[in-house]
DNA sequence: GTTAGCACTCTATCTGAATGAGTGCTAAAC
DNA sequence: GTTTAGCACTCATTCAGATAGAGTGCTAAC
């Protein structure tokens, strides 16, 4: 689609601009080095690349910032991912030297890492729990009326839920249905919890206890919680430094929809395993236009899975950033895998 | 101190300058109508007030801003607080009303609640760990080397921590010693709860399981966590519309400090209960010299307390924050108090 | 096909003048 | 003695015009 010239000269625009954030010139593109052509010869390219949507003008003297598609180029044809300093290989080995239990705290942990790297913002789920299966489940009475409901699952996630005890429900009605469900489904997947619950504990409550009713709205109401990924965001602030969000309008839009877990889940989403780079408009949500998100996915025990992702301003250092992603993603699975094998 | 007539004035100005963000003349004030002196005579005043340090002059042709000690002036004189709007009043009977069961469900929706009445960032304290007691614990096998902990407490906290088992400690021995840990230290505060573990369960232990020392130390593992009050943050982002966090320099600082939640958890606790005003220096961080904070306290059972705070710029609406926060309190204490009863 | 040269465009920056909000001081009025 | 009108003065803000400079597009020469 591209001569190679315009390709390289393309390749140059966008990584001026990602350094200095500022149009970039063809006279500068001439000096460099890496395209041997006269100012002139480059800018002829550099008006073809306009014409056909790789670069803009923010206006007629002015030189040439890249525009979404010019950004889409760059990473589609970018070259092989440069391999991290030493300094950054270090924190990596951190993240599996630290001698970290949880598979939150291993989660949080490696966001802090990745915003630090790259001076960006990072936004990471905990992993799905669609394919953790159930592993012990408790009902503490707190006082007559509340009680706590706690599951723990495969991989030694902790969920708790403070529930209402309905009214006639004993303390051993409760122990009872809890055991009954530890012995009969210990193992289950979670997204299958509530099906099973139905089909084989249901008559054996019927049958043991009274208040059938109520107990089976106790676990209802026990096992609602739990269902939704855990958003960990590290180095929010990062955003303020970029030059493009000095604009205190545009930069609310974004650390407002930051705030807001449920979207930010469902952008960070995605049904394909692997790399993702999402840039500008190519995101759904409207606060993103300015923005270039980039994800890569993490995997617990080979079954389930995890986002990590990278947000930053369209400019954005995508071959380090996508490198980060890379080494990092993988290093987390290293981390999580084999710990909590079924 | 100050005459009637410069309290007068003072108060007008912060008054004015509070809604304006802007510097205030003697003009505007003589034409406000509450103070019914003509510009001169106002002017006179005002630069008594600067000399006594209450006002201060951005340059010698713009009005005057208050000083601190203005706004502590008109803080500490302010006219008793005017009774909330109807529309405000609803979202705090919501809180009363929604079933909220969990404590830390209840403070975060305070938070919520908070930021969007005042429109400045609220920072919520969940209650001090110190009061609470014991309910629960549990030692639940994940593989042959980890393990989960859970600790509920009497008011249905529940803190999880992952740790790892010690070589030859067996499951048998992991629930004898939860077991024991339940019958004898139930209801014991948490605060005790480490040194009535040596006085209490140790000879216990000794005398019935081997590895001792494996023992005592997965333990100690186990309660190393929740020590620290959980901090909840809300409306951070309504410090971008201030105007005097235009400057992206002075925001970064201040929103930094808020990922820091050791550091929060410390300039929010105090000892006293009930209202307290921080007004630009007198709070001890740095960060925070162009802020005023502003906390209330909330009771849980009559014993354990936590904090509730909001932070806005030094020019912050507050008698309204002050009346709002002093309402929020009273209704969290009542909706928590008597739930979780000894 | 490439490049040197040149006219042209447009932003950013600086200057100086005009504007106006607000003050401090003095002297008159109450 | 207190209050106020009047006036000179200060200083930030705004605007217009001038200038500089970066960069372009086009043309003609290589």
């Amino acid at each position: 689609m591209l001569s190679e010239r315009q390709s390289m000269i393309l390749n140059a625009i966008v990584d001026d601009y990602i350094r200095s954030a500022e149009p970039v010139g063809s006279r500068s593109i001439s000096k460099r080095g890496d395209v041997a052509f006269s100012p002139a010869t480059i800018r002829n390219e550099m008006a073809d690349l306009e014409e056909l949507g790789f670069l803009e003008q923010p206006h007629t003297s002015a030189g040439r910032i890249p525009s979404n598609k010019g950004y889409r180029y760059y990473v589609d044809h970018m070259a092989p991912l440069k391999p991290l300093k030493a300094e950054d290989l270090k924190l990596f080995k951190q993240l599996a030297a630290e001698k970290l239990n949880a598979v939150e705290e291993v989660v949080q942990h490696a966001g802090t890492i990745l915003a630090s790297m790259t001076n960006y913002t990072s936004i990471l789920l905990g992993p799905e729990m669609f394919n953790t299966s159930l592993k012990h489940f408790q009902l503490l009475p707190l006082n007559e009326t509340t009680a706590v409901a706690i599951i723990v699952t495969s991989t030694g996630e902790v969920e708790n839920k403070t529930v209402s005890i309905p009214p006639g429900v004993s303390a051993s009605d409760m122990e009872r249905t809890a055991n009954l469900l530890n012995a009969k489904l210990s193992g289950v997947p979670m997204h299958m919890l509530k099906a099973r619950i139905y089909s084989e504990i249901g008559q054996e409550i019927q049958r043991h206890a009274e208040h059938y009713e109520q107990l089976m709205k106790l676990l209802d109401d026990s096992l609602v919680s739990g269902k939704d990924q855990k958003v960990f965001l590290s180095g929010t602030t990062n955003m303020l430094i970029q030059p493009e969000f000095r604009d205190i309008g545009k930069l609310k839009t974004v650390l407002d929809l930051l705030e807001e877990t449920p979207t930010l889940t469902r952008l960070l989403n995605s049904d394909q395993k692997g790399i993702h780079v999402r840039i500008g408009s190519e995101n759904i949500h409207q606060a993103f236009v300015n923005c270039s998100l980039i994800t890569a996915t993490y995997s617990l025990d080979g079954e389930s899975f995890g986002t990590i992702g990278i947000l930053g301003p369209t400019r954005m250092e995508y071959a380090k950033v996508i490198g980060t992603l890379d080494l990092l993603s993988r290093a987390m699975s290293r981390a999580l895998t084999g710990r909590y094998g079924p």
